[in-house]
DNA sequence: GCCAACGTTGGC
DNA sequence: GCCAACGTTGGC
């Protein structure tokens, strides 16, 4: 099956992809939105290459490259009540909230900044330009090559 | 820090 | 099942 693409937006403050550099592999917890949830728990496979996007960020933009790095399991945080993700009306037998570990690939030379994604026409259908506040999104192959490309070639 | 967008919750 | 209130995301 073809490699899929997608962008996964972290708050720089809270884990930048310099952070995911030194543990070389994480688990994506704490997505609580269903969109996203459902596209990792259906969607994703390991391998899949992952646009990691820094939000809260000066500037807000893509900092480089990451991947699936194994099948969606259920998040371990909603069981957890000493958890800020902690979800009181999920169960062990009835998981609310999944995930998939993240491993990192590379680092851009530079940032991509959102405003350069918002001005480039080719790049007007990305779901991160349309639609706020998905943290979890699909990318299409093409705009995946044109964000790495724009971040090779400086500004 | 402000605030618009928008997903979720809960009363009815 | 509607929808107002509420909470969160995330750019600026």
């Amino acid at each position: 099956m073809a490699r899929k693409h997608w962008l996964m937006k972290s708050e720089e403050d809270e884990y930048s992809i310099d952070h995911l550099q030194s543990d070389g592999t994480t688990r994506w917890v704490g997505v609580r939105n269903y969109e996203a949830r459902n596209l990792m728990r259906d969607e994703m496979s390991p391998g899949d290459r992952i646009l990691y996007y820094h939000s809260n960020a000066k500037p807000s933009g893509v900092a480089g490259i990451a991947e699936v790095a194994s099948e969606s399991y259920p998040d371990p945080t909603q069981f957890d009540p000493d958890s800020r993700y902690h979800d009181p009306k999920a169960s062990k037998e009835e998981p609310r909230w999944f995930l998939v570990d993240v491993r990192f690939v590379e680092r851009f030379p530079r940032v991509v900044p959102l405003s350069e994604i918002k001005a480039d026409e080719g790049l007007s259908e990305m779901v991160l330009v349309k639609r706020m506040r998905l943290s979890v999104q699909p990318v299409r192959k093409a705009e995946f090559e044109k964000v790495r490309e724009m971040a090779e070639q400086g500004d």
